[in-house]
DNA sequence: GTTAGCACTCTTAATTACTGAGTGCTAATA
DNA sequence: TATTAGCACTCAGTAATTAAGAGTGCTAAC
């Protein structure tokens, strides 16, 4: 027979990744090289199958469960898939408008597009969807009410310029008459209206103290309560659906991985803190309209070893706000859910953008 | 020997079956006539523990889960364990010490002090804790508040008087000036402060109409948009923390009871709805300060079939808003439960009026 | 370079046998 | 008459054994 050259040893050796990793997303078994001598595809007995991948696994692309199993992908293989392998899939039609329904059902307050986002994504993935809601941090304050509970109890409520509505309770040691109030209220938003939250939060004491002059009196009760209100905005949360989703796939059954899961769910606070930080790292190489996969032990956090992440960042106006994706076992549809996390990503900017009003 | 009365066999009977049960909640397992007969407190042969025990369950308080096993209890032996056996369990005094740190430290909103507890019900029950959190309807309205946040957009913020707040965007036809506004929300308030949300939804039709004479134009426009906001006060959510301590435990481990658990947590959304109309019935017996326990089957809810209920409500005044409790297997410590449960409910509502100060 | 063939490995499932916990019953006992 | 000792019997759980099958690695032929 005639001799190959490298690059077509390779082109075959590439076909042959790509088909193991179809095949093994497919079923979650090993394949075996007498399955994939019969595919047709490539005409390759399995014997010789079997030495190619013996090359694979030398190099790192597939292991062996045990001597007389077939093999299966490493996360190296599935990095190599994704990044090479994966042709970006439309998503159906009956599926993109589905998701259109979806948001022009209930476009109303930003939590619940949040909220229905991670909806749609679980249930379109057959995964668990997951939105980290924005961050106050970088937003602008558009209002700050003063809601008089008692004689010595103010609730507070913060409107940022992304529709977000933040309130926390003050107390103040001896009675404030509402007129002290309302000027207070007043005052505040004066200074405060239209600067981020950050920058509310790092220089307000400068502000406030070159308001000492005037309102001697006021001064100490105005700062008192805007430092008690403005030091809540780092928390952070996470919309979370269809985890069931996960945890019902035959690949999650064994105990092992199963209490990695739950241990993972019961975190729910930390969750989004560490999405965040997972995902939001260094930009990803453009390639999807700024989708980003994450695989197996690629995720810092142990817990997610065996899962992967699709994710993408969602914007309003030119200002990335937060992030979106599913979570996945790793052997998922990668081209699949990267056009839908990619979808939706875009369909839920232009949502909130429509929410928020132009350009903020 | 001597004859027993009727009265004291059937007090051996019942000491029989609280020792099993005991026993079943401790281990987990079905409990056998030989190691009762050992546990020196009834001194009798394993023999005669045996007859006492076919007796029990003709009567229907044991199970056989086959021929050569020990007993276990059945729901009926657990109600009845509960409703007679049980003694009220005085919190350790390092936990009351910890229920309370919990609260000193974050009682600022009535959100944190919901989340705060379903956590702490979770921590101190090694089970799942839950909050059903006040419903709307029946509070009162105390400010509202409009935040333009464009020409036809306007973010609407409810105030109750127990401190929750609710916003909802809403979009008009046509551009509104600042000025319609602010009259509008001056006019709103005075009408709708003081009310109950209910109250609001269902007349106020009439008490616009009412004002239709000297503000026509603003009629339409206000009319649409209190409608739009009060009609979402329906929605109901919960707070569940701890589904993973359930999960883990081994009596869930195998497919059929795991598959109910995950079906029961992906429903959070209607699972408040659910726990209110199962435990918000006809007032509980007030055996332990309000708290009731359901077991196993006695929920309607068929995936609560193998987990048990130990629920309270909380108040805010002498008003029940909601309801708290735990979720765990139907063998767990029920008076370490009960009291646990209780406690907190009466601590709950000391910080929430606290935190809403005074009657309403 | 490719393939057929074969020995070898190791998992998985099925079978079998064994052990022991616990019962139910009967006959002896106080 | 209530209790108990004793014993045969049942059946889940475990371990050991076996058998089947899948898949590999290697070698020799093509």
């Amino acid at each position: 027979m005639r001799t190959l050259s490298i690059a077509e040893q390779e082109d075959r050796k590439r076909k042959l990744l790509q088909a193991i990793i179809h095949q093994y997303i497919k079923t979650g078994k090993p394949v075996g090289s007498a399955f994939l001598a019969e595919e047709d595809k490539l005409d390759l007995s399995s014997a010789t199958i079997r030495n190619v991948m013996a090359e694979l696994e030398n190099e790192g692309y597939l292991t062996h469960p045990h001597t007389s199993a077939g093999r299966e992908p490493t996360d190296k293989a599935y990095r190599y898939y994704v990044d090479t392998l994966v042709e970006l899939q439309h998503l159906a039609v009956m599926e993109e408008q589905r998701i259109r329904q979806e948001y022009e059902a209930r476009i109303r307050e930003i939590e619940q597009v949040l909220l229905s986002t991670s909806k749609t994504l679980s249930v379109l993935s057959h995964y668990t969807g997951f939105v980290v809601p924005p961050k106050l941090e970088e937003t602008k304050l558009r209002h700050l009410q003063l809601v008089p509970l008692d004689d010595c109890r103010v609730l507070v409520v913060l409107v940022s310029d992304t529709g977000i509505v933040k309130q926390r309770v003050v107390m103040f040691e001896s009675p404030c008459a509402p007129d002290t109030l309302s000027s207070m209220s007043k005052m505040l938003n004066d200074y405060l209206r239209g600067r981020s939250f950050n920058e509310v939060r790092d220089s307000i004491l400068d502000h406030l103290a070159a308001a000492r002059q005037r309102h001697e009196d006021m001064f100490d009760l105005a700062h008192m309560l805007a430092s008690q209100t403005f030091d809540m905005i780092d928390e952070s949360s996470l919309y979370l659906e269809g985890a069931g989703n996960i945890l019902s796939l035959p690949d999650f059954q064994d105990q092992e991985h199963m209490s990695h899961l739950i241990h993972l769910l019961d975190q729910r606070q930390n969750l989004g803190e560490l999405l965040l930080r997972e995902l939001s790292g260094p930009a990803a190489e453009d390639k999807w309209k700024g989708v980003r996969v994450k695989i197996g032990s690629e995720n810092k956090l142990a817990d997610l070893k065996d899962l992967s992440l699709v994710s993408s960042t969602y914007a309003i106006g030119d200002k990335k706000v937060g992030i979106l994706g599913i979570i996945g076992p790793k052997r998922m549809e990668y081209s699949r859910m990267i056009s839908l996390v990619g979808h939706i990503a875009s369909t839920v900017s232009g949502a909130l953008n429509k929410l928020v009003g132009g350009k903020s």
